[in-house]
Parts: structure tokens; sequence; C-alpha cells
DNA sequence: CCACCGGAATGAATTGTTTCAATACGCTCG
DNA sequence: CGAGCGTATTGAAACAATTCATTCCGGTGG
């Protein structure tokens, strides 16, 4: 492969001059310049990202560390991340934590080979651990969906409690007394926000927290709701009413619901949460807290460049939190 | 940040050690290797990708250049290609064209720069233009849900053409004799080969092509969907059926239908294309026609490597075709 | 006529790793 | 006791770019 002393020699030009013409045009005399872009083209010359890397100390990637590629939700902050990098002339590389603290452990030690300017990411690891570690490596790195434990770094995340508050507040409201919550991974922060706030909006209605049954998951997806679907189905007395901690459980529940039999939203009501676009579409639309990913993905993305660009130590880390929204659809209309 | 020199420094050995407890550690005797791996601990050493992969001449990462990552089918397609690189010790830097030809020739450029070990790429120009280009660089890369343009590389696809015969041919016998077809961009070879599908089981029951409508759409998302579906709507005399070139289509098609009082299946039956898992979950569960995502993003990826690794020319082009397979649901019951 | 000046081009140093020929060292055998 | 051998280690070259002090050169002013 031709590299910058193959265009050279062809231009008859020193390797600083082809570097100029690449990096800085304006300094090179047009006839040089255009000798060298002839080269170049001749030759299919493309400079290699890695050599410049080496030299730079740092590559122009910036990396995506998310809990789940299947979710809508996280393709969502991707695509809000992903437009600011490349605003800023940045590439992103996406991963797949899968909620593991070993995948997300493995992907942060790849990216501090890979020297990424900065990570982004919706941790797995409850502890903390696996992020304390790379912390060691001076790279920038920014939370996603996770307010910050300390004030170490930036994080950008959606007011979870709220998001619990208002799902089951609305449920209450619509005269649902007992509610079950389909949730997830115990050490998801999410999880036992959305919990918080479910339990604080029933005790506002005046009810126990015996009124909020749990249907634990070990995984967020369609299937795994599915199997929280039949659990409660055989709970007595049955809940009039699911509250789901994602719009995936919510549509597998859905389905386990329909599949018996059971009516939708009029023996139980279903509330999602994230309102990804399939929640819309369901057999029964769904109720869902909408959060504002793509713009969740933005800040954060901005947040971390602000971080990355950063020489003179200017940088005030923040946390910013983004509030969610009650969309009211079908599937938790008023029984009767 | 700490290189190889200072681990060499510290623990008292040359660079060329420490390269090889790295690498080869049975070639270093124990106390050295415990000396020197002491030291990466204290100093925290990690290598740089990008000084390895200057010298190595090329990265250890495979590019995915998808048409659409918000499509769930996609997603599918870099879960299976993920696995398979993983497998073999490489990363993925997943891509989005958006189906626009100079984003695929962007980022195919992006590639070449970074020296990717080898791209699998839905390609988005039908021109086969950018792809032309690419040859240059010498870089392997395999196509992705379409068949081998010329012997010049590997392929994986899913038969197309008969497709959309399992999906037409069903809608006539279910006694359909009219019907849409909600289609996409007219470049793209997999939009014309469904059609052309249709088309073969219209022909097979005695029906001209004059009983397919086709309903043009640009994009193919669920918004997309919702217009044809107006559109769909405005059509005299209406079409009993919709075929549509994906489930995000289809999606879209059946809420334009519900929100306007039209019956699904009684008055128009939905067959969509993909089997997302979405289809199952949706107002009127989707009929539609599945395709073997994840195989075809592991088959694809393990062409690729093959190509890759192979240092003599023992590589043989291949071109895969798969086939799919109609699963039957609600949205396409007889009338009446 | 020489010194100086400024813009353009040069070329060597630098970046962090891998690889490999060369070396060093301890051991055995003659 | 020295030659020969095998293993462990070394050190320098190579990779492809960027950067920057230096050189070159034509033109101008003293």
């Amino acid at each position: 492969m031709a590299g910058i002393k193959d265009v050279a020699r062809q231009a008859g030009v020193s390797v600083g001059t082809v570097s100029n013409v690449i990096n800085r045009p304006e300094a090179v005399l047009p006839d040089t310049r255009a000798r060298v872009l002839a080269a170049i083209d001749e030759l299919g010359y493309v400079r290699s990202e890695s050599a410049r890397q080496l030299r730079a100390g740092r590559s122009r990637i910036m990396a995506l560390l998310v809990l789940d590629m299947g979710n809508p939700f996280f393709v969502d902050i991707a695509r809000g991340a992903e437009r600011a990098a490349r605003d800023a002339g940045l590439g992103v590389m996406v991963c797949n934590s899968g909620q593991s603290q070993e995948e997300e452990s493995e992907y942060l030690g790849l990216f501090a080979e890979q020297r990424v300017c900065g990570v982004l990411v919706t941790p797995a690891d409850a502890t903390g651990k696996n992020l304390e570690a790379f912390a060691r490596h001076r790279i920038p790195y920014v939370l996603v969906d996770r307010v910050a434990a300390s004030t170490e770094n930036c994080a950008v995340s959606v007011d979870d409690v709220r998001g619990g508050m208002l799902a089951v507040g609305h449920l209450v409201s619509a005269g649902r007394t007992s509610v079950a919550y389909v949730s997830g991974p115990g050490d998801l922060h999410q999880i036992r926000d959305r919990r918080e706030g479910a339990l604080a909006a029933l005790a506002e209605a005046g009810l126990g927290p015996e009124a909020l049954v749990e249907i634990p998951s070990d995984r967020l997806d369609v299937a795994a709701g599915r199997d929280a679907g039949a659990r409660l189905l055989g709970l007595v007395p049955r809940p009039t009413a699911v509250f789901c901690a994602n719009d995936l459980l919510a549509l597998g529940v859905l389905q386990a619901l329909y599949a018996a039999g059971v009516r939708v939203p009029q023996d139980v009501a279903i509330v999602g949460y994230d309102d990804i676009e399939f929640a819309a579409a369901a057999a029964v639309p769904l109720t869902s807290v909408r959060q504002p990913a793509v713009v969740m993905g933005r800040m954060a993305a901005e947040l971390l460049l602000e971080e990355a660009d950063d020489e003179n130590g200017g940088h005030q880390h923040r946390s910013v939190v983004l509030q969610p929204e009650l969309v009211v659809r079908a599937s938790s209309a008023a029984p009767r």
C-alpha cells in the first residue's frame, strides 16, 4: 500500500511537503500542491490513521458502551451521540456490554488500548469497580443514563424516580390498587430508582409497599417479559396493573397476557418505560414513560468532547438530569 | 502515559523482553516474567493498539456498514457478525450509511484510513461505484444481504425473489386478488427482487402485473409506513392486501389503517418482511417473511475472516444464498 | 555587493510497538 | 580447560505519519 514517502517521491517533493498539502494546504505553493495531489490520486494514497494516532497519542474515535443494542432505546442514544461526534469530526465505536460486568471490563480495556479520545458508558457494574480501574488511564468518560457517583466525571441521566412515580401514579389514579413491578437485574440503578418512584406514588395514594408486587427478571428483553407475564398469571390475587421496567418487558408481558386471554386494559393495565417506537404499534398501544434518549446521547457526547478538548483544566464536571414524560395510550385505560 | 520503554526500565530489562512477556510469555524465564508483569501492573501500562497496528499494517477491527441501525433486522446481523468476530479476537465497528451513497462513500474512506482488516457491507449504492473505488485499497469485503455482482468478492444473501413469492403467494392463496406493494428506494436490490417475486406469485395464480399496485416510499421506517398507509387509503379501488418491503413499513401501514378504522385482516391483509421481534407483538400480529439475520451476519464475518487470513491465495470467493421462511400470523388471515 | 528577510520546502527526530539477527551466558562433553 | 550448544535476552530496524528547526532562494535595502 502506498505511503507518504511514495507520494513524495512521485511528486518530487519531501514527505514534509506532502504532509503539509494534506493538513495545511494553504502553506504550499499552488503548483506544488497540484503536483502532490496528482501523485496522491495516481497512487491511490490513503493516509494511515494508526500512524497519525501514534504520533497524536490518542485516536479520533469516541467509544459508546451500552447495555443492549437490541433495545431501541439504546439505539436512540447511539444516534444522538453519533450526530454530536460527527459534528466534531469524530467516529463512534458502539459496543454492547449486555449487562455483563466482565464484558464491560473487557471493552473498557479495549478502549484503553485503542486510546479512544473518550468513553460514553451506561454502567453494567453497580459497584463502579470497572470504571474506577478505568479512571487510571486518564481517558475522560461520561456516564449515560446514570447520575454521577462522584465529582470525578460528567453524567447525563433521566430522573428515574420521577419516571416511576409518573407511571404508578397514573395507574393508581386510574383506580388500580395493586401493581406488579416487572423489574430487571437488581444491581441496575435505573431499576431501583423506578421502584422507589413507584413506591412513592403508592404512598402518596395512601397505599403501603405491599401494594407493589415485584416480579424479578434477570434480563430486560421481550422473552424475559413473556416469562414475567407467565409468572404474573400465577399470582393470587392477581394484580390489576403492571409497571414494567422497560418497553421490551412490557411487550413480552402483553404477549403472555394476550395469549392467556387476559384482557388489557380491562383486566390488567400495563405501563412500560422508554417509549420506544414499537410501544405505540403494540397489540394494545402501550402507555409508557418517555425518555429523551437522542438528546441524552447528544448531551453526553457534547460533555465528553468538552472534557476531551480541554487543555487548560477549565472543564467543570457536570451531572445533567433530564425529565421523563408519561405518554398515555390504550394499555392503561381505566377498568370497566 | 507509560509505554513499553518505561516498563522495561522499571523491570530492568530490554523492550524486546517486555514485548515477549506480553506476546509469548513462555519464551521468558518465569522470574523475569514476574518482574515485568509487576512493572506493568505498577505503571498501569496498556499497550498502544495504534503502534501495533502501524507495525502490523492493519488493524484488528472489522467494519460493518449497514443501511439502518434503527431496524432490528440489521441489529441482528450485527449481533451475528460480532459473535463471529469476537471468536476470532477481533472487534467490530458498526456504522450506518442510512441508505445514503455519500455516507457510504465517506465511511468506506474512513475504513481505508483505519486499515480495518475487512468490511461487511450492505450496499446503499446500487451502481457499485463506491465499492469499486474501495476495491483499490485491497481490503477484503463481503456483501451482506446482496448477491455478489462479480467474482471479486464474497457475498451472503437471502433469496429475496423467493421471499416475495412466499409473501404474495400466501396472500393470493388466501383469496386476495389485488395487492399493494409498499416498496422503498428503487435502487435497492432487495426491493426490486421482492417485487419480482411478488409478480411471479401473481403470474402463477393467473393474475397479471396490474394486480400489483406499487406504493413507493423513499425510506424504510415506521413513519414512512404510516405515509404509505395513508396513500393506500386513498386508492380506488382499494387493494385487499398489502405486501410491505419490511416490517417497519408494515407496522406503520398497520397503524395508519387502524387509525382509519380499516379492519386487518378482514378488510386488508398485511404481510411484512424480516420478521423482527416486534412483528409478533404488533397491534395485529404480523405475518412476515423471516430472514436468518443472525446467521447471515455470522456467515458474512466468517467468509471475511477466511479471506483476510488467507496468505497464500487459497481463498475462493463464494456467494451464499440463504432461504427465507414465511411466518403466518393474524394479519393475513382469510377475509370473512 | 553584501546582508537581511520572508516564504517555501526540507529532512531528521519522534511516537510505541514488533521482529529478528546478534549476543551473552551457563552447561555439557570431549 | 576449551569448544560447542541451546536458551534467554538484547538492541536496532521498521512501520507511517507529524512537527519543527533548518535550509534554500529570490528579492530588497543599505
